[in-house]
RNA sequence: GCCCCGGUGGUGGAAUUGGUAGACACGCAGGACUUAAAAUCCUGUGGCGGCAACGCUGUACGGGUUCAAGUCCCGUCUGGGGUACCA
C-alpha cells in the first residue's frame, strides 16, 4: 500500500478536532508548559509559507512536551483590530467586522490543514467585545493607578489622593513622583488640595495617572488622519503605507511607560531572550546617566535647565543651545534678534522630521541675543537656538562643549564660537579638526576638577553641583510615553466620557463600551475621528464618549493572559488560573516586534503584577525570533519579434501589428539567455570572443532563426521575409515573472505555463537539455505581482502537511532568514515514503515482534539522544537530518521490528504527526500517539567496543586506526608508534611528543 | 557613526566543549528496472594533480595563540538587522 498522505491527514485532523486531543487542562498533577506564538493579524492575502514557520516550531515543542508528560497550553488567536480592514472599509463600505471574519475563516482553514495542535477552544480575537471589554478594563486600572517611585510600583490613585490630603505636594521636595512633572506642577498644601475644584483635582491627578490625557508632540500622519507611535514610524514615514509624518502638539491619551523604564531594563537580565533583542530594547529605552544643571538667565530670574552626561566638562561650556520648540525661546529673545529667531523657529517647525534627519550635516541655528551665567565662573554664555537639539529629549536644552562633543564642535566651527579644551586626551589629538568625545583623559583648565581623570571628574562635578544647588544627578531615558489614541474606527473604544470638560472612566459594569455603527469610516468634516459620526455615542445619551480608539498594540499587550481563562465573563483572568499558568515558557515570533509589542506587553505585565492581579512580572521566560521567509521569484526570458521594413504603407503597418499580435510568444532557457547577454556585453566592450563561445552563441541564434522561419511561414504574410526577425540585442530580451507554483527545481512545467495565461497558450520554447530552466531572483518580498507567493495549502495539496512541516524545519536554523525554495522538498517527501516502506517491506503492512539486534538498538538510541538534544536547543533542522539517517540505516538493516519502529514513531510524531498517528494505529493502538511517553536514550546501546582513531602528524590526519575502547592512552600511544604507517610517516624523524585524546584523536608531533 | 548577528562545495545547510571540515538533502554525472514515463534502487560528486594507491590545497582576507583553529584572539573586507544631531 502506498503512502496516501491526503486521506491520512484528513482523517487525523478530524480525529483531533473531534476528541479535543489538545485541550489544555486547568490544573492536575502534570507540570505545566505554555508555548505561544505571536498571534497573527488576519490579512486579506491569507497565509503564505513564511507564516507557519514559527507555528511549526512551536507545535513541535508543544507536542514534544506532551510526550514528556507536561500539561501543555498551546493556543492561537487573532490580533483582529487593524488598519487594512479599515482601509478596505473606507474603499468599499464593507464593515471591517465582516472583512475580518472572512479573513479569520481563511486563516483558520489554512492552519487546520497543517495539523497544528492548538487548543482552539481557547481562541481569542482582540476585536471581540467579550475580549476588548477586558482591554478597556485594564485601561481603567491604568487610569486609576499612579507610579510610586519610593515603593517602585504602581499603586491605586487613592493612595496618592490621601497623600495630597494629608501632605499636599511640592515637587521640589517630593521624590515620589513620576515622569518629568517636577518641572511643571506648582506646589500646593493639603488644605489647598481640599479647596480645589473637581476640574483642578482632575488636572493635577492627570500628571500622575498611568493612562493619562496629556499634551505631547505626536507623529501626525495627515494622509491616514491619525497619530502614530514612534515604532510605527520608519525613516520619517508611516510604517504602513509610507505616508509622510509630521510633528504636532496634540492632546492625547498616553501610557506612562516611562515610569517603568528602569524595571523594563532590569527585567531583561532575568529572561532568556536573544542578546540582539535585549540590545534593541536597551537601545530603545536608552538610559543615560548624568546630571541636570540650571543656568540662570542674565538679568532675569528664569533659568535654563540642561541635561548632560558630561558634567566634568562644565568649564568648557562656550554656549547653550535650546530647541526651536523650547518654551523660553520667546521670553529670552532680544528685540534685535526677534525677527531672525522667529523666522528660524517657523522654518524649523515646518521642517518635517524626515527632512531634519535627511541633512544632519547641514548646520542651522540662530543667536537669541540672550546670555546665561556660568554657574561656577559667572561668565556670560550666549544662548542659541538650534534644531540639532530635540525638544522631546532631556530638557530640550544643552550646554555646548565644542571641544568635547562632535555636534557642538560642528556648530561652534560653523558660527565661529569659542572652543575651550578642558581635557588632555590620552593620545595626541588635533582640536582644530575634531572634538575629543572619549571619556578618557585628564581635566585641565577646570578649577577644582583639574588633574582628575574623566570618570572621577564626572562624580566630583555632580557632587559639587548638588552641593551648590545648581542641579542634581539624574538619569534620563530615551523612551517616551506611548501615545494611546488613534483617530481611527477599527479599534477598541477608549472607555472614557467627558462631563464639564473632565474625563471620567466608565465603571466595570458598563463594559464593554461597544464600537458604534457609523455611516462612513472616515473622519468627520470637522476633522473629528470616525466615531464622532455616531450621533448616539453618548453616555446616558448626554455626555460624549472619547472619539479616539486604542492603538493596535492594546489588545496584544495582555492576550497571553486571556488564553489562560478565555471565557471568563467576570474577570480578565481568574487569579488561580493565572497562578497555575504563570507566564509563557516559550514565545515564538518575528523580530519586528522587538521594540513595539514586546516592550508594551512587558509594561502591562509589570503593571498587572504591581496591582496584584497576576503573579509574574515578565510575560515570557524564553523567546525565539523566527527568521523571515522571503520570496524567491522565477523569471522566463522572452525574445521579441520585430518587423524592420522601412517605408511601409498604412495598410502594411496594420497588417504587421495584426500579424505580430497573433504570433506565439517565444522563450529561451536561462542558459541561452546568459550566453546572449554575455555575448552582447563582450561585443559592447569590444572584447575578443573565443571560438568556443561564439559557437555556443551561433547555435542559439540558429535555433531562434529556425523559429523565425517557422513563424514567418505560419503568418503567410506578404511582407518580405528579411523584414521580420527576433531581436537578440542588448536591451530587447524581456524578463517576465512566472508563477513559482508551476516551476519545479527551477524547471518550468511547460504544460502548466501554457494554461497559466491565455496569451501563453501557444508559447514556444528553446530548451537546453530538453528543459526550460527559469531564472531566479532571491530575497524579494512575497507578493501577488511577482507571482512568487506560495501558500501552505498548495504544498499540503502536493506533498502533504507532514512534508511541509518537515521541510520548513529542514530549510535551516529557525532564527535565520531565508528565501523560500521548493527545490529540496522531494528529499523530505521521499524520506516519509521511505519511512512508510519500513512498515510495508513485504508489500503489505508487516511488523515483526522479534527482539531487536544490537545494531538496530544502536540506531534507535542514537536517534533518540540526538532528537532530544536538538529539540531542547531548538535546532529543528538537524533533527530532521537525524530522522533521515535513522530511516536510511534501518532500511539498510531491513528492520521492521516493533521494538524499534514504535519508539521511532513517538520521536517523529512532534514533527510529522499525521503519519506517526496513522502508523501507530496500524501497529494496533487504539489511542492517539499524542500522550505516549517520549522514549529515553539508553546509553549502554551506544557504547562502542572500539574507536576508529584518526592518526595525525603535526595536525594532519594521515590514516585511521581501529583500536579497542578499553585501551589506556599509554597503550594507544605504543600501538600507534609501532604501526607500520607511523614508521612510514615518521621517515626516521625524531618524535617530540604524542598527544592522545581518548575517543577523539592521536596527534604525533615531529 | 554606534550596537547586534553573520560570511563553509554548484545550492540549502552540518560540525553542540578547539580534535578526521562538508553530515543530511537538493542538484549534477553515470548505471539498474521499464516499450516509455513516473516511482524506486545502486555508484560517484569541494578544488588541483594522478589509472590508482595517494599527494597538495581548502571554511571571506591578513596575522596570532595552540600538539591541533570553521571554532579562540587582533586587524581588514563584506552581507544582514537595530538605532541615531539622545546632549
Amino acid at each position: 500500500m502506498e503512502y496516501h498522505f491526503k486521506e491520512i491527514e484528513k482523517t487525523w485532523q478530524a480525529y483531533w478536532a473531534k476528541h479535543k486531543t489538545f485541550a489544555a487542562k486547568d490544573g492536575g498533577d502534570k507540570p505545566k508548559y505554555y508555548v505561544l506564538d505571536m498571534f497573527p493579524y488576519p490579512s486579506g492575502a491569507g497565509l503564505h509559507v513564511g507564516h507557519p514557520l514559527g507555528y511549526i516550531a512551536s507545535d513541535i515543542v508543544a507536542r514534544y512536551k506532551r510526550h514528556k508528560g507536561f500539561n501543555v497550553l498551546h493556543p492561537m488567536g487573532y490580533d483582529s483590530f487593524g488598519l487594512p480592514a479599515e482601509q478596505y472599509a473606507i474603499q468599499t463600505g464593507q464593515h471591517p467586522k465582516i472583512t475580518t471574519e472572512q479573513n479569520i475563516a481563511r486563516y483558520r482553514e489554512q492552519m487546520d490543514k497543517i495539523g497544528f495542535s492548538f487548543d482552539w477552544d481557547r481562541e481569542v480575537r482582540t476585536s471581540d467585545p467579550e475580549y476588548y471589554k477586558w482591554t478597556q478594563w485594564i485601561f481603567i486600572q491604568l487610569f486609576n493607578s499612579w507610579y510610586n517611585k519610593q515603593t517602585q510600583q504602581a499603586e491605586p490613585i487613592e493612595t496618592l489622593i490621601q497623600y495630597f490630603e494629608t501632605k499636599g505636594f511640592n515637587c521640589k521636595l517630593d521624590d515620589t513622583l513620576t515622569g518629568d512633572i517636577e518641572h511643571e506642577l506648582p506646589a500646593f498644601t493639603a488644605n489647598e488640595w481640599k479647596q480645589f475644584s473637581e476640574k483642578q483635582k482632575s488636572d493635577v491627578l492627570m500628571n500622575f495617572r498611568l493612562a493619562y490625557l496629556g499634551e505631547a508632540y505626536v507623529n501626525w500622519c495627515p494622509v491616514l488622519g491619525t497619530v502614530l507611535a514612534n515604532d510605527e514610524v520608519k525613516d520619517g514615514v508611516s510604517e504602513r503605507g509610507g505616508h509622510p509624518v509630521e510633528r504636532k502638539l496634540m492632546k492625547q491619551w498616553s501610557m506612562r511607560i516611562t515610569a517603568y523604564a528602569q524595571r523594563l531594563l532590569d527585567g531583561l537580565d532575568g529572561i532568556d531572550w536573544t542578546e540582539s533583542l535585549k540590545e534593541a530594547q536597551r537601545n530603545w529605552i536608552g538610559k543615560s546617566e548624568g546630571c541636570s544643571l540650571k543656568f540662570t538667565i542674565q538679568n532675569s530670574t528664569e533659568t535654563i535647565e540642561v541635561f548632560t552626561t558630561r558634567p566634568d566638562t562644565i568649564f568648557g561650556v562656550s554656549f547653550v543651545t535650546i530647541a526651536p520648540e523650547h518654551e523660553l525661546v520667546n521670553k529670552i529673545t532680544t528685540a534685535q534678534q526677534k525677527q531672525l529667531v522667529d523666522d528660524y523657529v517657523t522654518k524649523a517647525k515646518n521642517r518635517s522630521e524626515r527632512e531634519r534627519q535627511a541633512d544632519i550635516t547641514k548646520i542651522t541655528g540662530v543667536f537669541t541675543g540672550a546670555y546665561v551665567l556660568h554657574p561656577f565662573t559667572g561668565n556670560q554664555i550666549p544662548v542659541w537656538v538650534g534644531d540639532y537639539v530635540l525638544a522631546g529629549y532631556g530638557t530640550g536644552a544643552v550646554m555646548a562643549v565644542p571641544a568635547h562633543d562632535e555636534r557642538d564642535f560642528r556648530f561652534a566651527k560653523h558660527f565661529s564660537l569659542p572652543i575651550t579644551q578642558v581635557i588632555e586626551p590620552t593620545i595626541s589629538h588635533d582640536f582644530e579638526k575634531d572634538a575629543w568625545g572619549e571619556k578618557d583623559g585628564v581635566l585641565i583648565n577646570s578649577d577644582f576638577l583639574n588633574t582628575l581623570p574623566v570618570k572621577q571628574a564626572i562624580k566630583r562635578a555632580i557632587e559639587e553641583i548638588e552641593k551648590r544647588g545648581f542641579g542634581k544627578g539624574k538619569i534620563n531615558y530615551r523612551l517616551r510615553d506611548a501615545v494611546f489614541g488613534r483617530q481611527r474606527y477599527w479599534g477598541e473604544p477608549i472607555p472614557v466620557y467627558y462631563k464639564n470638560d473632565i474625563p471620567y472612566v466608565l465603571s466595570e459594569n458598563e463594559l464593554p463600551l461597544v464600537l458604534p455603527e457609523v455611516d462612513k469610516y472616515l473622519p468627520t468634516e470637522d476633522g473629528e475621528p470616525p466615531l464622532a459620526r455616531a450621533s448616539s455615542f453618548k453616555k446616558d445619551g448626554e455626555y460624549a464618549y472619547e472619539f479616539s480608539t486604542m492603538p493596535g498594540w492594546a489588545g496584544s499587550s495582555w492576550y497571553f493572559l486571556r488564553y489562560m481563562d478565555p471565557k471568563n465573563s467576570q474577570q480578565f483572568v481568574n487569579k488561580d488560573l493565572a497562578n497555575y499558568w504563570q507566564n509563557i515558557d516559550l514565545y515564538i515570533g518575528g523580530s519586528e516586534h522587538a521594540t513595539g509589542h514586546l516592550l508594551y506587553v512587558r509594561f502591562w505585565t509589570k503593571f498587572l503584577k504591581d496591582r496584584g492581579y497576576i503573579p509574574v512580572d515578565e510575560p515570557a521566560k524564553k523567546l525565539i525570533n523566527q527568521g523571515m521567509i522571503q520570496g524567491r521569484s522565477n523569471v522566463v526570458y522572452k525574445v521579441v519579434g520585430v518587423w524592420g521594413g522601412s517605408n511601409l504603407t498604412e495598410e502594411e503597418s496594420e497588417e504587421i501589428s495584426n500579424v505580430i499580435s497573433k504570433l506565439p510568444e517565444l522563450f529561451i532557457s536561462k542558459g541561452h539567455y546568459d550566453v546572449i547577454t554575455k555575448y552582447n556585453n563582450l561585443v559592447e566592450s569590444n572584447t575578443p570572443i573565443d571560438e568556443e563561445f561564439r559557437n555556443k552563441y551561433n547555435y542559439i541564434s540558429n535555433e531562434i532563426e529556425k523559429k523565425q522561419e517557422e513563424y514567418y511561414k505560419s503568418t503567410k504574410s506578404k511582407i518580405p521575409k528579411d523584414d521580420f526577425w527576433f531581436s537578440l540585442g542588448i536591451n530587447s530580451l524581456v524578463t517576465q515573472n512566472v508563477d513559482v507554483n508551476i516551476v519545479q527545481n527551477d524547471i518550468l512545467t511547460i504544460e502548466a505555463f501554457r494554461k497559466w495565461r491565455k496569451y501563453y497558450e501557444n508559447a514556444e520554447f528553446i530548451l537546453e537539455d530538453g528543459k526550460y530552466i527559469c531564472g531566479v531572483i532571491d530575497n524579494e518580498k512575497m507578493s501577488k505581482s511577482k507571482y512568487n507567493v506560495v501558500t501552505p495549502d498548495s504544498i499540503c495539496e502536493k506533498f502533504g502537511a507532514d512534508t511541509l512541516r518537515l521541510y520548513e524545519m529542514f530549510l535551516g536554523p529557525l532564527e535565520q532568514s531565508k528565501p523560500w525554495n521548493t527545490n529540496g522538498i522531494t528529499g523530505v517527501h521521499g524520506f516519509l515514503k521511505k519511512l512508510w516502506r519500513l512498515f510495508y517491506q513485504t508489500g503489505s503492512f508487516s511488523v515483526s515482534d522479534e527482539a531487536a539486534t544490537k545494531a538496530e538498538l544502536k540506531v534507535l538510541h542514537k536517534t533518540i539522544k540526538k532528537v532530544i538534544e536538538d529539540i531542547e536547543r531548538f535546532s529543528f533542522n538537524t533533527s530532521v537530518s537525524t530522522f533521515m539517517i535513522c530511516v536510511n540505516e534501518l532500511t539498510d538493516l531491513k528492520c521492521n521490528k516493533r521494538a524499534i519502529l514504535e519508539p521511532l514513531l513517538i520521536c517523529l510524531s512532534p514533527y510529522a504527526p499525521h503519519i506517526a498517528e496513522e502508523l501507530w494505529k496500524q501497529l494496533g493502538h487504539q489511542d492517539t500517539i499524542t500522550f505516549e511517553p517520549f522514549p529515553e536514550c539508553n546509553e549502554s546501546y551506544l557504547v562502542d567496543d572500539s574507536f576508529n582513531y584518526p592518526i595525525s602528524f603535526n595536525g594532519k590526519t594521515r590514516f585511521n586506526l581501529e583500536l579497542a575502547a578499553t585501551l589506556s592512552p599509554q597503550e594507544i600511544e605504543s600501538l600507534v608508534m609501532a604501526h607500520e604507517n607511523t614508521i612510514k610517516y615518521l621517515d626516521g624523524k625524531p618524535v617530540k611528543k604524542v598527544i592522545v585524546v581518548p575517543k577523539k584523536i592521536v596527534n604525533v608531533v615531529l
